[in-house]
DNA sequence: TTCTACATTATAATAGTTCTAAACTATTGA
DNA sequence: TCAATAGTTTAGAACTATTATAATGTAGAA
């Protein structure tokens, strides 16, 4: 129907079994010309529209978490309420709209370089990342 | 006993009755010099150290959630399933090291001015800040 | 084809947080 | 001074995102 090969190989090569659970949650994250955030709750909502096959909610968490540990996504934290994830695994920063709860990719171009000036001992960076919390500008 | 009149004040001036519970809140939240991060269970364990009186888990999240209403208290938001305060309301960002789970301040002076070249049309900026992830050095 | 380690699934369990509604109390003002 | 009242505390139930369980299914190897 469609060319699946290129999640079969992904998966394939990062040691996962090219299921047809993962190959269509890979079609879900990955298809689109744009990247995304979204919460599991989100995800689940994208998938039942795309498919007609059910994909359990836990095996939708265990897709997510296996993506996330290699590398294919990211977590973003914003509140502990429930999890963000973006398909965006590029070094960039985030608005985050209180209003409309929504996260909104910074491009890094429009973000000058953090400069941090001070060091934990026998500790190294593992990233930098800005959060900035927009809310609507009624004045 | 001890000279809490700073914090009666503290809560009348800002609308919230003075009571017990919150002026032994605020004793262990106000009273150290130095301010720190903490969770809500972490201050459940706090408070019960410091005092015979118990107070209900509903009234520490409660009175959490009012300080952090009226400014005395920040939420920090960090990739976790439970939510992280901050006794330093002042603008400052963190690290968070994923080795030992502990969040820890970096001063004001220590970080360039975060310069970020977009916006985003009808919305204001509320606040931006750093989390800078480290982990162990091992090398 | 057979075997087995890996994966999916329904469902139960867990844990942080919020809700409920009854009991309690700080404050007001007659 | 002391009821009236609006705000507060409380134990426990409810809620909800997430993780664990364990039985069933399947991909890939031999
Ligand atoms: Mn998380
Ligand atoms: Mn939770
Ligand atoms: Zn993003
Ligand atoms: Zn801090």
């Amino acid at each position: 129907m469609f060319d699946n090969s290129q999640y079969i190989e992904k998966l394939r090569s990062s040691g996962l079994r090219p299921t047809k659970q993962r190959i269509k949650i890979c079609e879900v994250l990955f298809d689109s010309e744009k990247t995304f955030h979204f919460t599991i709750n989100e995800l689940v909502k994208r998938i039942s529209k795309s498919t007609n096959d059910k994909i359990s909610l836990a095996t939708v968490y265990n897709t997510v978490h296996a993506f996330k540990n290699k590398g294919y996504l990211k977590e973003i934290p914003i509140n502990s309420d429930q999890s963000y994830f973006d398909t965006n695994t590029s070094h960039h920063h985030h608005f985050y709209d209180e209003t409309q709860k929504d996260l909104i990719d910074i491009d890094d171009a429009d973000v000058e370089p953090v400069k941090i000036n001070t060091r934990i001992p026998g500790k190294k960076i593992k990233s930098v990342e800005v959060l900035v919390k927009v809310e609507d500008d009624k004045s």
